[in-house]
DNA sequence: CCGCATCCCTAAGGATACTG
DNA sequence: CAGTATCCTTAGGGATGCGG
């Protein structure tokens, strides 16, 4: 793990490239919000609290196996609270946190930018698998 | 994959909420710049083209085996273009296209909001692993 | 120098069945 | 309802060695 911050004489050409700084530090958090289902989650929480099989149905597809694991890895990194309330059937509320919440604006800033350019990408991959196949 | 948008009647509480659309797309992007090593590909290369060896150098960690096939994902999806120059040894130049490099902004915008949060993250971390392993 | 091919091991993730 | 536990299959990814 280094990302060399000097010598950055090597190429400089054509962007301004104001970053440089805490690249290391972006990749596991892109990875923990990256997965599979947790930005799903985080979108659907960002319209009020859900319950375990209300989240389960709204988001589709997912197992209560990876909910649950993915929940929990939300909830580790404070993104998330988990509510019980011990009634007879049991009831549990999920809720995004200050700072889940906070996420959701740089989110939805690539949510924009996602769909902005969904096509162009799709046909990048078409276009691409079409050259490849015909060697 | 549903991801229902009529029913938002379920709950609707604390945030304003203006999502809603677009979240399953976004999901299958984030996993492929969310991967390992993709973002981190993007921002060195936000600093201008550069060669295989020197993005492995630059990055540091990867394997050959994995740049190349995050760098073969990138230009598949139209991100990065790759420039053979058939001299001896060969030259292989990869830079971002004008849409690898559209998605340097929305990236920063995470950039910044993992690192502004990212002593808060650990230290959540740390506080549920510690109550986790008391039981 | 670039990168493909191979081997191999681990983690991710779905399906199903069972508990408080 | 809200999980936990188990099984099993696949994808991710490192190490190494060869070839243009």
């Amino acid at each position: 793990m280094s990302l060399a911050h000097k010598d950055v004489t090597a190429g400089e050409a054509l962007p301004p490239a104001p970053d440089h700084a805490g690249c290391t530090r972006v990749a596991p958090i892109l990875q923990r919000i990256g997965d599979k289902w947790s930005i799903l989650i985080v979108m659907v929480l960002g319209g009020g609290p859900r319950r375990f099989n209300e989240l389960k149905r709204q988001i589709g597809g997912i197992s209560q196996r990876m909910l649950t694991l993915s929940l929990r890895g939300l909830e580790r990194d404070g993104l998330v609270t988990r509510t019980v309330t011990p009634s007879i059937p049991p009831r549990v509320d999920y809720a995004l946190t200050e700072l889940g919440d906070s996420l959701r604006a740089p989110m939805q800033a690539i949510g924009m930018w996602a769909d902005t350019h969904y096509e162009t990408i799709q046909a990048a991959r078409a276009n691409f698998d079409r050259r490849a196949e015909a060697e």
